[in-house]
DNA sequence: CGGTATCCACGACGATACTG
DNA sequence: CAGTATCGTCGTGGATACCG
């Protein structure tokens, strides 16, 4: 449990975790899908799941440069806790305001 | 999601609500539970916890005084949470580690 | 474009001592 | 027994400026 919850720790780990549970997109793209996001949290953040091989980065040469960030297989693992996740907000939102 | 992350949010509130899904259970037997854990932060996970309404709290009188801290039916609600949380954090760790 | 370097603020965590 | 009070430390998150 503490592993999987320490995969997923940081306020926008798992918003970073479901922008590329679409597809790989590269460094501003996520940028653009988080627009909050400072570029050294979002650094941290990819720096840490790559670290953790739940994300892997690949260099695309020319000009400008490109990066393409992707899920791992074991990144991809984690789409049944991200869902589960949601489901349970729901959940409690609903019984925390029941009558709304 | 972000709702049900900051629920569990906290280093020994998963262990918290877990010893709390095997039934209620007082301040003491809490602590003895989690023998590492400090009064301040037990108490503040409960607080915390009591906030949310995910677990409710009854004084006994008498002496010494008891408490029974139990879980509410939104608390119960993060049952399938914590087991998806513990299936993934197996599987992460099979994945990390293939071969062995 | 794709980051790193710096610096700061804030809150979480924890140890310890104490109270009702 | 069941907590609260106090204090210190450390990590995280964030803004901003800058580099390859």
């Amino acid at each position: 449990m503490e592993l999987a919850l320490s995969a997923l720790a940081g306020r926008w780990t798992t918003l970073v975790l479901r922008e590329l549970m679409h597809g790989p997109a590269s460094f501003g793209e996520l940028r653009g899908r988080l627009p909050e996001i400072s570029p050294k949290v979002l650094a941290d953040r990819l720096h840490a799941l790559e670290e953790r091989e739940l994300v892997s980065c690949e260099r695309l040469r020319g000009f400008p440069v490109r990066t393409s960030y992707r899920l791992t297989v074991a990144g991809r693992a984690l789409r049944p806790l991200l869902v589960e996740l949601y489901r349970t907000g729901v959940e409690l939102s609903r019984t925390a305001a029941p009558g709304t």
